[in-house]
DNA sequence: ATCCCTATGTCCGTTACCGTACACATTGCC
DNA sequence: GGCAATGTGTACGGTAACGGACATAGGGAT
């Protein structure tokens, strides 16, 4: 079960440690907010505050109002989905510096129809819904956005459920590993296998299993609490063509940065 | 695989059963409709026709723009994502006379996510998304009816996402009969097993084991293509939870008119 | 009545993953 | 250095569903 972070301390090293590496401009950019224009941008920055989070906060529960909106600059965030008994949860969608989390929100959307938790710490603009309603009265660009962002997550949620009825827990667990690596701009992903087998809704010990197997193949490595890709040619031919897909459909709609 | 409909008459009666039932007033009204005011009602009304379509028409694929919506009256429509070797398909979310399909093109959404195949024959009120956006622009109010749908929609695909990992088959196809009889407001269902494999995305024999398992049961009883709830009762104690959360979800955002 | 197509039934070996239990390794803490 | 907590490895029976092949039955068309 995904639980209210309490690590204390910990996520401030990395996050320095992200500081440190650009000192000047932010670490990474919200490709959202990139895709607005300077008036656009006006009209939220005054209400946009700039918040570390760390590994394992919850930023929206299942079934609550949503109150704020998430733009990440850095980290991952996954969206999940929590059966009625509380016990299981999977994960159906990822959102790193290319997403918003409550968006929707901001078009008048009431509650958050799944949890949301910070599973790699970074750093999120957050906005009150009740701000980012008022600029999207003001902006038919930013509604836009908003919808163009809507499309790309629905769009993540099917494919997820697809891939969680054909594809095998191998080809997944390569997907989400090459999702994740991308999300946060790193090939070193700070997860346990426990972790992961709670985001693809299996066992530990399949993960243990399908882990060990892709690092013989020499594919990955890891130790304690991270997981490393080694081969990412290698781990794509592996994993099914679900990343493929919504990798595209997000480069499309939402293009990094050129830099 | 899902194909365009190519039964050419057939359908014909049912659709003519239906309006023998109630010849005065439509067979039954559109939720999202019935949610809007006279007013709201006006601004799309005048570009809004009524159309009967068979079983197995194709109304939107994936991908491509989408440049028509449509408000089932009667009928049933399958939201499906299609793998992309093409060959693989399964159900994301069922439309009836609930819901709608394509409804975010009003607000600016652009390609359509899945395909939209008509399971069941019915009459679905159709609009150009041009004309929507029109009227959307014109009332609030309405733009907040297509915002609501839009998180229904959401939470029915992602409790689908969880259900297709958690849940076994049995469960899901009890589900979905459930489910269907509620949109079609009948509780024989005319499809084959079939087609059921297709929306689960398991073996056709698969269905037919659980199928006739269920028969011993008293649960169903199914002839040719048709399936029959005979237990609804028992069924639903049968079917997994998501049945249940979906089925509330939809009843608290656009509940049924009473009479 | 007959034919043929489509829908349903049955069989069988195979496999991925579950469920559960327990042992071992690493890390941080006192 | 020793302890506890946390993370990883392994083992094993059980089973749901696959994959493919083939057999029967319903029902519309002629």
């Amino acid at each position: 079960m995904v639980e209210k972070g309490n690590s204390r301390v910990g996520c401030r090293n990395k996050i320095n440690r992200i500081h440190r590496r650009s000192p000047m401009t932010p670490p990474h950019r919200n490709r959202i907010l990139t895709a607005l224009g300077a008036v656009e941008l006006a009209l939220i920055e005054p209400n946009l505050s700039l918040t570390p989070y760390e590994q394992g906060a919850l930023l929206q529960e299942q079934g609550e109002p949503i109150d704020r909106v998430y733009f990440p600059h850095s980290g991952m965030i996954s969206l999940v989905a929590v059966m009625n008994d509380g016990e299981k949860s999977i994960e159906t969608a990822t959102v790193g510096n290319e997403g918003v989390v409550g968006a929707m929100s901001g078009l008048g959307a009431r509650r958050a129809f799944n949890r949301a938790v910070v599973q790699v710490a970074g750093i999120m603009g957050q906005i009150q819904s009740t701000h980012l309603q008022l600029a999207v009265k003001e902006s038919s660009i930013l509604r836009d956005v908003i919808v163009r962002y809507n499309e790309v997550l629905l769009a993540q949620i099917q494919q997820g459920a697809a891939c969680n009825a054909f594809h095998e827990a191998e080809a997944r667990l390569a997907r989400w590993l090459l999702q994740t690596a991308d999300r946060i701009d790193d090939s070193i992903i700070p997860l346990t296998q426990e972790f992961l087998a709670q985001m693809l809704g299996v066992r530990r010990t399949t993960i243990t299993l399908i882990a060990s197997e892709l690092q013989k193949r020499g594919l990955i490595r890891y130790r304690r609490g991270k997981i490393e890709i080694a081969d990412r040619a290698g781990l794509e031919r592996c994993a099914c063509e679900c990343y493929e897909s919504v990798r595209k459909q997000i480069e499309e709609y939402f293009p990094a940065a050129k830099q």
